[in-house]
DNA sequence: CGCAATTGTAGAGAATACTCCGTGGAGAAA
DNA sequence: TTTCTCCACGGAGTATTCTCTACAATTGCG
């Protein structure tokens, strides 16, 4: 899986989990709406620092958002 | 600690803990040297495709390299 | 010291991330 | 239908990453 997909997928697995739109996330993060949804279709190879903006503002680490997730266990966001 | 740094320093630890030299890392992981060079001294904000091939020429995880370290914890290269 | 390997650094240019503008579509609710 | 929210998407412009070339500084080793 490339790289660009496992942060597309945690970025939105980890939104949708808080209750966040995409643009309420670009506010809380400080970066263009129009771009997270970019990120989210596999647009653009973000640079670690937008990486660790949106980490924070989902209140996580930037290493998380990375993860990749083996096919039987649970993500990133999930409880145990 | 800037997401730089923390890049930088796990690089550049777990590159030396292979006994890697910038340029061997810089051929097996097909980037330029003077840009390790660089991105171990925090000069720019490495995109995740990047920081991607760096961990698979280094046979680690993108995640890892963006693992922050606790003070009192081993870093992510070394061994229990 | 002399030599070799490694790393720092500068500068120019190509490539790509990122912002900002706007438009339109899908779904839900009045 | 109309309205509202959310999201996909395009284009143009700016900012930054990333490559390449070349040379200087450093480190270690005989």
């Amino acid at each position: 899986m490339e790289i660009r997909a496992v942060l597309a997928q945690n970025l939105k697995k980890c939104r949708q989990l808080r209750g966040l739109s995409q643009e309420e996330l670009a506010h809380r993060a400080d970066i263009d709406r129009t771009y997270i949804s970019s990120l989210e279709r596999c647009v653009y190879a973000a640079s670690i620092e937008v990486v660790d903006q949106l980490a924070r503002a989902l209140d996580m680490e930037a290493s998380d958002l990375l993860q990749r997730t083996p096919a039987d266990e649970p993500g990133v966001c999930e409880e145990t």
